[in-house]
Parts: C-alpha cells; structure tokens; sequence
DNA sequence: TAGGTTTTTCCCAATTCCTTAAACTTGATT
DNA sequence: AATCAAGTTTAAGGAATTGGGAAAAACCTA
C-alpha cells in the first residue's frame, strides 16, 4: 500500500493548528506541525514533507520569508505550498504568490474549504517527484534541465541563459578540456560566426560563471583553465 | 545481447539495501552488495563496475573516503558514483559532495527517484566512462589525452601545453627515433617556419620535458638522445 | 519607449610560456 | 689527446594568453 502523505503544518494559533491536524489526520495524512518558523524551518530542511501549510504572520521567522528559503532547497523547491493568512489584501498576496506559493487560503475560513484545498494540491501532478526532471548533478552543484534552475549545495544559484547553458556543457563534459571553439559551438550555436577576437567573450562568461559557482572565484576549483588550450571542468 | 550492466551497493542498512538490490534487478542490473566500506573497497578494486552508490554513513571506512580512494584507482577513477546522504547533516554532506561524486541523494527518498537517478547515470555516454577516454599508457606514464593530464606512478605531473603535445607525439611514436624536423612539424605546426639553428627549441623543451617526467633527468631513461638524428622514447 | 538586464567588446595589467642566445658538456674521429 | 660537431643547460627578453574592469550594444519587459 502507497505510503501515507506527509503535511508540515507551520501555524502559531495552537488552537487552529489542533484543528487543522486533527482535520487532516482524519483524512489520512500524516501530520507535523511547528509553531513557529524556526521550527518550521528545522523540519523542512531535515525531513521530506508532500505538502507545507504556512501561515503568514509568524513569530521571528515569518512565512513569506520561510516559503523562500524552502523554494531554494533543492530537495524541497517544488513541494507544493498552501499559504494562510488573516489578511486578504491585495499586496500580501501578491508577495504571497510571488514566493512561490501554490495556492493561498484567507482567514478565517472553514474546514472543509482547508481541505478540499489541501485534496487540490495533492491531486496536483506536481513537478516534485524528480522522476521526469532531466538533471546534471556534480559535488555539490545540481542543475535541473527542465526548470534551468541550478543549486550550489543548498541554495539556488541563479544564472542567465548562457551561464546556465555553458555550465550545462561543462557539467555534460567533466574533466575534459573544452576548446573555446567547442564552448562557441555547443553554447552559441554551429552557426555562430566568429572573429578570432571574439572568443574572449568565452572568457567574460567563464568568469560570471565563476562569480557565482565558485567559493572562491579568484581561485576557482571548479573550472579550471588549461592555458593556450580552453577550459576544463573538474568533477 | 549487451552484457547487464554491474552496480556496486555500499550501504549497511540491510533491509534498505535488498530494497535497492530488488529494485535494481528488476530494473535488470547485475548488483553487488557490501554493508560496510571495507567490504565495498574490496570489492570497487577487485571488480568492475558501472556505477556504484555509495551511502555517506558507513561503519568504520565512511563513504566519503571510499570515494576518494575510489577516485584513485586509474581504472576506476570515472566509475560514475552516487551518493546517499541523510538530510540535515549538513557538515558531513558537503565534504562528501566535494570529493567528486556524480549525483547524489538525500534521504529519505523513494525507490522511484533512486531508480530514475541510476538510469540517468547509466544513460550518461559522457566521458565518464574509462572506455570513452583517449588515453596514451607507457610504463608508469599515463596520459589523458581528454583531460589533458599526466600521471607518473599515479601523481599528477603538470606539464605545459608545448610540454604536452611534445609527450603525446612521443607516446604515439614510442621506440622511434624521431628528427627535429618530425617533431616541429607534429608539435608546433606544418607551417612553423624556423631557421635551421633554431631548432635548439625543440631541445630546450626536450630538456623540460625530461626535468618533469624522468626520475634522474640528467640519466635520461624514457626519452634518449640518438646523436646527429633526434630523439627516442623508450617504450 | 524607458529602464533594467544580459551579452559583447575593448583595453590594460599580470602572468605564464616560448624563444633565443651564449656558455658549457659530451662524444666521435683522427 | 686534440679537435670539432652536436647536444645540454641556463638565463633573459619577448610573445602570447588570460583575468579583470568598464562600458557599449543588444535584448527584454513593463
């Protein structure tokens, strides 16, 4: 038999969250709650949840900023997320949605309208399972090829289109030495007719690249140059 | 019909470990099993594999040393490798990340994206792969043809680019006397043009190459003199 | 179309690498 | 052993290559 779903529930109102879980229990999910959002944080990070349940207004840690660190977890970014919140303004929600929410409930509202929204999220054929994402992954860099988002250890790195198509060669490439005319032509195109002195613009992307996957981009480990050569990107 | 591919399973979590095991052969892979690191060094040097997975935490050899001596063995040293990690630990997980694993994942994780991550791994034609890699052995010299490295007795010798083109036009040469004339046309170019007392070049970089890659370099053993007609490297 | 972002170009400084020249060593030949 | 041709070694200048700053150009997006 399927595994039972997991919540995490991050909500202050004790009474609510009792309710909620309680709820939800009932229709066979399994339920962790937080009362605050460090809490809420600590648990997210350290286990593996089907759907987070947060609510806006949070003591130290508030729900907007919380739904963003999740979204930069590799392992967490596309858990969906149901949003709750006394206020119904506009602005907030906006930001709300902006962070990533899925979906966003207006306080106060009833249990069975929770629920059925809760059942719309699971129904959902969420892009969360990493069973049809196309991804690279090397140390501590993954890259995912369907969503071009790429994350450095634990957080999303984010890089323009040619960073993000350049560093996809490399990482198709590891080890290898890559001549600045196979960069040209796997990253800019077969077609793309170039000077002699327009392969230093290899170079320029090569150092943004480095600005930002580098822990050290003054001393870079991950591409290495090969002088007189290209570039080689170390496993 | 293609010989099953080989997977090496490093993890002492023994129920864990039949459930990958199962999986895999269903999957139609030939698996082997260790439950602790010893068992898996053993068995990474004494055998072939086409991936192995190796779990972080291990009794006594942990995963991220495995990995390490795993990277050091030639022949097994672009096995692809798949790290799995309990979530949270953050410290031991980025240690693990940096010594050159190919993919890894945080647990608890199911079967499907174990699964789906195995079959990227073994999809991959990358240069990953030993057998895809250009490669010039001679003795205790090993070059890399893809990666542009040299190894003498299994430490990387830095050569420079002139350095290394020299090395592999001897290496594709071995036994044979090579003229000056030969070695500029294959290292610096047909359309190289030179005086004739400039050929002293080719000597200076000879003499460079023997500080690099020979044990006593003024009783040069790999590459000697033959007087009055070129150079020779001795199988 | 204005304003921001991305991509490309350009230039200079730092560095590494290559060449050249000259002194020195070795080996062959007489 | 003396001589000469060929090879070796070292050091110094010069050439080539790359890195970084900055800004123009192209490209989006609101």
């Amino acid at each position: 038999m399927a595994r039972k779903k997991k919540i995490l529930l991050v909500e202050d109102d004790e009474m609510l969250t009792a309710n909620l879980a309680e709820k939800l229990r009932a229709d066979g999910y399994n339920v962790d709650a937080a009362l605050d959002g460090e809490t809420g944080w600590e648990k997210a990070r350290s286990d593996s949840y089907d759907l987070i349940v947060l609510d806006i207004m949070l003591p130290g840690l508030d729900g907007i900023s919380l739904c963003r660190f999740i979204r930069n977890l590799p392992e967490a970014a596309y858990v969906p997320i149901i949003m709750l919140t006394a206020r119904g303004t506009e602005h907030d929600r906006i930001q709300g949605l902006e962070t990533g929410a899925d979906d966003y409930i207006v306080k106060p509202f009833s249990l069975g309208e929770f629920l059925s929204r809760v059942r719309a999220q699971m129904r959902r054929p969420s892009p969360n399972r990493s069973l049809n994402r196309d991804e690279l992954a090397s140390g501590d860099l993954r890259l995912d090829l369907t969503a071009r988002r790429v994350f450095k250890r634990d957080s999303e790195v984010k890089l323009t289109n040619k960073e993000f198509t350049l560093l996809a060669v490399f990482m198709r490439n590891k080890q290898a030495v890559l001549s600045r005319d196979f960069l040209i032509a796997n990253v800019w195109g077969e077609d793309y007719l170039i000077g002699e002195s327009d392969k230093r613009t290899v170079d320029v992307h090569i150092r943004w690249l480095r600005e930002k996957i580098e822990d050290n981009p003054s001393r870079p480990k991950r591409i290495s140059t090969v002088r007189g050569v290209g570039y080689r990107f170390e496993g």
